[in-house]
DNA sequence: TCAATCGTAACGATTATGGTTACATCCAGA
DNA sequence: TCTGGATGTAACCATAATCGTTACGATTGA
């Protein structure tokens, strides 16, 4: 596997649930969600409980039971969904710490951090700039 | 450990040959850059041996063999690097492909496609405005 | 020839992701 | 009060990427 598809994922299933209240319905079934996603309903509940961490979803149980949008999707954006599923950071510095006692090994690290730190922040940037109603309205108006 | 280190001990690596190539060496060897990464020599030179591939450097074999710089480090970008290193794609669809039947499912691929097609473009576009030579003189600018 | 270094295969450790099963918990509605 | 359906979560396994390590053949200047 190797690359993040949770952003993916979750796009998808706030996507659905989004689409499903606006067809007349209260909640949606993680089930639901992973026969559209095609995975399985825990990992669909195992994301959705860091969404709802976030504040994005709301949970109910009992019979009935489902998840709900906490807000509307043009209020969400990828960058609120990509904090809640809290990634690593992008690019990592050395695993172990390298030589001090070499001007490289001892200054390498501030040097790309500095550099590191500019590119998360234009990700971000970026990321803040689309909504997940941006986004439902992209795949709404893929053709059949 | 989870997060790329690559493309910091790549850097790492460029780096210090620069340096010491600056410093009147004509090569260096892996074990000299494992000491000052703190890492394995093999480590290095497999990475060193992607980096041959893309151009940025070459390497002697037999006695007093070692690797040194095809061009100047302000040449080099940190985006040639990457590319060099090839990682895969920084977000991922779906790793199943989701129903077809669904509208979301769909639509979902296509619309975030071109959301993460801005992002990585970006990135790229970030990458590309620092030079290893900048790294270099950051590097030396972190006071001891 | 020899010593140093690359080039590379092979193997194991660690970690992230995610698929799956299992089961306790909860609660609206009969 | 029961019960069915869904959440909440633990546990385990599979897969894959990265990295550390050992080992050894290939190369080549001295």
């Amino acid at each position: 596997m190797s690359a993040n598809s949770r952003l993916t994922i979750a796009a998808h299933t706030l996507a659905w649930i989004g689409l499903y209240q606006r067809q007349g319905h209260e909640v949606a079934t993680s089930e639901q969600i992973a026969g559209s996603a095609n995975t399985n309903p825990v990992v669909i509940r195992r994301l959705l409980g860091e969404l709802r961490e976030a504040g994005l979803v709301e949970s109910r149980r009992g019979a009935g039971a489902g998840w709900s949008l906490t807000r509307d999707l043009a209020s969400m954006t990828l960058l609120d969904v990509y904090d809640a599923i809290e990634p690593g950071p992008l690019f990592a510095l050395h695993r172990a710490s390298p030589d001090e006692g070499c001007v490289i090994g001892h200054g390498i690290q501030p040097a790309l951090q500095d550099v590191y730190a500019g590119i998360e922040c234009t990700v971000r940037t970026e990321l803040s700039k689309t909504t997940l109603e941006d986004v439902l309205q992209a795949v709404l108006a893929v053709p059949r």
